[in-house]
DNA sequence: TATTTACTGTGAAATTATTCACAAGGGGGT
DNA sequence: ACCCCCTTGTGAATAATTTCACAGTAAATA
């Protein structure tokens, strides 16, 4: 059986607090990730016994950390080949991507940007192709572009959604604050500032009540 | 006791999801918003549950979405007076929520910004007023503001936050790749676009592992 | 008015996730 | 070699969440 939801979303932020650790020579134990995180020590050895490692991962004083990132990337399928993906929206936030670095180790590549402004991808510069809308399909065909983040306005959200499914995309990272409606089959993930902040809100309020 | 957490994130998005029928006059049914959002109705029906509402939410055929989003924003404390926001880092990713719409009818307000860089801050546009980095103890203390949204280069993630913890902030939430630090009593939301194509790929595989 | 239909709302059961408690094991000091 | 301390790993217990199944209700129909 495969890795449940909320194991699967500690460990890949695991991975990556790991990363900011790996010059370091000294193995790190739960209970200093639980100091860094906040999450307990118990749920973190659970999480990671679920990965199948090899011994040499863990010493009687913590974990290395290096080959534990490697192992959860392993297990998340993060070392397998890319999956590629494309940004459907340049305007500010849909830009704002074109230069985040944080797709570097991951199995994620941007591999194609999309606008319906014409002016707009002669002016913006990136490391990948950049094309007009009305290319969607041609591009995302010929490329095999599985995954797309959406970053339209929300009057469009919508209907370019539905273009996108047209195109054979399976997977819809969504910025837009627009609930997107789509068949069985298809997923999104919905990534909503305001949702984060009621999370906070609610947690801090959560904290409050006990005191 | 409160809503639980996968409740509130549900409740959330459902409230986004009925401001886009407000305008209709025909009742929305539970069964309808499984067919919108993939979540079952009766899972929905639970959550609505949990709202103390009148009776006057719901009919034989179905719930008033004006009132169904007016409870659940109560319920989750969006309409009381506005938790008041900053923007920390107004490179491409912090400038592209100066002109984000989602803001209005939650309970968060943006209401300043920060960047170390002075010319930035001159040429950007927003509706809020725009800091130096240095003045940020100063204005956060005088507004009252208690929540960030950091949008800072990776390098800086850490340091800033310290900072911020330093001027009383007690929420962050993080759009940079790295994974904060901090002191028990502070909580912090991670929005990484990594995670979330990382939970798309792993529903995706789910899905077709049971086929 | 009786009947069908399409809903909600909710206890109870089943499932899933977290926490607990402790056995097992390896280094370092004496 | 022995003991002490700090660690992981994990079965068992607990807690949280979801799913099920159906009673209750009100409109619509005949």
């Amino acid at each position: 059986m495969g890795i449940s939801k909320p194991t699967a979303e500690r460990l890949s932020q695991l991975a990556r607090l790991l990363d900011q650790h790996e010059k370091r020579t000294t193995p790190i134990s739960s209970a200093e990730i639980e100091q860094l995180t906040g999450w307990p020590s118990n749920t973190i050895r659970k999480d990671i016994s679920t990965l199948d490692t090899d011994s040499t991962i863990s010493t009687n004083s913590g974990y290395d950390p290096v080959k534990l990132a490697r192992a959860i990337r392993d297990a998340l399928g993060f070392n397998t080949d890319a999956h590629k993906c494309c940004i459907v929206g340049l305007g500010r936030l849909g830009s704002a991507f074109l230069d985040y670095s944080g797709f570097m180790g991951s199995s994620f590549a941007l591999c194609a940007g999309f606008d319906s402004n014409v002016n707009r991808i002669e002016i913006l510069k990136a490391d990948f192709p950049l094309f007009p809308a009305f290319k969607m399909k041609e591009v995302i065909k010929r490329l095999g572009i599985q995954f797309a983040i959406l970053c339209v306005p929300p009057p469009q959200a919508q209907p370019v959604t539905d273009k996108l499914l047209d195109c054979g995309i399976t997977g819809i990272v969504n910025f837009t604050p627009s609930i997107l409606s789509v068949p069985q089959g298809i997923e999104i993930e919905n990534v909503s500032i305001i949702d984060a902040l009621g999370n906070l809100n609610a947690r801090l309020a959560a904290k409050r009540s006990v005191l």
